[in-house]
DNA sequence: TGAACGTTAATGTATAGACATTATACTTGG
DNA sequence: CCAAGTATAATGTCTATACATTAACGTTCA
């Protein structure tokens, strides 16, 4: 009676051990993989399975594929890394904080600046919204939101006062594009006030667009408190 | 005579319908997708095509699949964006300007600090580098890097007065992983005279450690003059 | 009613074979 | 020697079939 090798199943098993071979440094950039022939004898099977496996590998871009020539290991990306702009609400909770939501100002209006009609088009109602989050009761981020009306009118409805709109926009709806940018600031006087630190401290500023298809949902520019806040990411070549 | 409907294989077909329709809102998180018997008629070709559709976006994570009950599509991540942090020397070309490179300092000793440690283990040997990365000849990045000389020997021998040492790394180690952090921060006095701006100006500082299989490589820390620069990032659900 | 059990309809995996496509390698003619 | 044409060996796609796995469904029995 033989141990079971693995109990993946074998295509997933092929496509495992390829990539370990890259990332170990086994297998470097431009360095051949074995024909799909070659890898059916090696692991005992047709031809579909292997091929599965490398058509994976292939769209997950660690190989690249050569009619005649054959497989081979890529470069890796340039430089390119998966960056979590975490739900602020549940980041708190998970550093064994508590959590809290403040709203500062609400209006709605007709979108006149720019920014506006880019998201609601000209003349389309908007929502802002100028709200706090609080970690165990100090502000950590002060965020600055436009909702399009146009595509999401039940916000009108929705009492903010201690609930941020970005966890009830996110169960409402969902996104399917996001553009983020981030940049360092100093601190303004409001920011300061706000945030109840010193003016011209440094803060991370995040803005974010996200769409549905191809309507705009919501514009939002999150200040963090440099002195309290980072990003990390961590990013296994692809 | 039929034009033909579409020159892209039958399974990228039917997977960039589907896709299509998730995010442009007609197939909402919970709705159900087809049977893959439905989707034989439709398409008229076999289950193994099908699958091959279905198979990727389960991957992909834009939908999930039950037996017995069906094809579903899923809710999107909570919020998640992919961030490029571009190689310095093609941002700035790219951006029309000219870029430069220049050598502040440059050491070799032994692993001491903690820091030192964790990346050549106890008593490894280390480079140290110093340098800025100028933008049409005025200085928009200060980075310091450590280099592990255990697993990178050549960086010895290597002339970095005028070459920036993340660009060849790049080409003679490829990373496997990386890890990232950005952070806010008040320029010091040095990084003030060295990016040519004022102390206590908000910089994005970028912690950034990469490594090949299981070996470290190198750490950096690049200070970008806050107000000349910021990430940007597009994420299109997954 | 409701808990246990067998049935069945869906997905998951794998096979063997076929033909299409294409870059490489080889051959041939100038 | 080089250019053009041809053969070939690899990947890309697709089919028809088979059996495994699993969760929903229906039925039976306490």
């Amino acid at each position: 009676m033989n141990a079971p090798v693995s109990n993946l199943p074998l295509h997933q098993q092929i496509h495992q051990d390829i990539e370990q071979q890259i990332r170990s440094g086994i297998l470097s950039p431009g360095d051949k993989i074995p024909f799909e022939h070659e890898l059916m004898e090696t692991y005992g099977c047709s031809r579909m399975t292997v091929n599965k496996a490398l058509s994976r590998l292939t769209t997950s871009g660690l190989i690249e594929r050569r009619k005649r020539a054959g497989s081979f290991v890529r470069l890796p990306k340039l430089d390119s890394t998966v960056l979590d702009i975490p739900d602020i609400e549940a980041e708190i909770l998970a550093r064994g904080e508590t959590y809290g939501f403040e709203l500062l100002h609400r209006s709605v209006h007709r979108a006149d600046t720019p920014d506006e009609c880019e998201l609601a088009g000209i003349g389309g109602q908007v929502l802002f919204l100028r709200g706090l989050h609080l970690a165990s009761g100090r502000p950590l981020v002060v965020e600055e939101r436009l909702i399009n009306l146009e595509t999401v009118p039940a916000a009108l409805t929705v009492d903010f006062t201690d609930q941020s709109p970005g966890h009830w926009l996110l169960e409402v709806v969902p996104w399917t594009q996001v553009e983020s940018q981030i940049s360092a600031i100093n601190a303004t006087d409001d920011i300061a006030a706000w945030l109840q630190g010193d003016k011209g401290m440094a803060c991370l500023e995040v803005e974010r667009r996200t769409w549905r298809g191809y309507e705009r949902i919501t514009t939002v520019t999150q200040i963090y408190d440099g002195a309290r806040y980072s990003f990390t990411a961590r990013f296994d070549h692809d």
